[in-house]
DNA sequence: TCCATATTTCCATGATTATGGAAATATGGA
DNA sequence: TCCATATTTCCATAATCATGGAAATATGGA
């Protein structure tokens, strides 16, 4: 995984609006929701909301299928593992943690 | 974790910068760096470093730690580990996922 | 076809963030 | 004490981002 896209995944992130909606597609499990279901839940414009689902959407941390006349958002838990992974990267040079020194991921 | 702490922490990382900075201190172990060190491998001007520096020291991400002259700043894993836990918590509702249908965390 | 509902795009506005020069502060050594 | 080095703070500037109203687009049902 590239820094750059790294970025892209936390910048979707680091956003109360975004983070919300994501923890809670999170939950929702592999079905996902409605964007009006969504808004219902958290309250926000149609406009607002619809921007801020782009942008984790671009962010490959939603994906979107159509079903009708709704569009379903759902997590992409494979895109958060690379994400993790890529943050604990090489932690402490490769040098492994004792379970007593416990200073480490 | 409170949702404000986490987009905090997140905000904190979504930065190449601060990402690349954070990296480094992970991989540097919990002995850290002084900010000189880390100026050089990334090549930024002091003002903008410690700026970004004191950024991931607000959110929690690294720890400065005084010696002599230098200042060293090193990587908390455990705020790490708690972000992580936050981002994928009561993961699709708590049901647990099969080993086939790995659709999960 | 016409209508109601779902969602997105367009756009203007206000708010937040990143950058680095210059000056200030802190520390240890001579 | 005086100096050199390390790091931070102050400040102005430019760039990016969030918000939501209004209009546009898409879909299915009557």
């Amino acid at each position: 995984m590239e820094n750059k896209d790294a970025v892209v995944r936390l910048a979707a992130l680091a956003q109360e609006t975004r983070l919300t909606v994501y923890r809670l597609l999170v939950t929702a499990g592999p079905e996902g929701l409605a964007v009006g279901r969504i808004g219902d839940a958290l309250g926000v414009a149609p406009a607002t909301l619809s921007f801020h689902l782009k942008e984790l959407a671009h962010a490959g941390l939603v994906s979107a299928r159509q079903d009708g006349r709704f569009i379903y958002y759902s997590a992409n838990y494979t895109a958060m593992n690379t994400l993790l992974a890529f943050l604990t990267d090489n932690c402490c040079g490769g040098v492994p943690c004792g379970v007593d020194t416990r200073h480490c991921c």
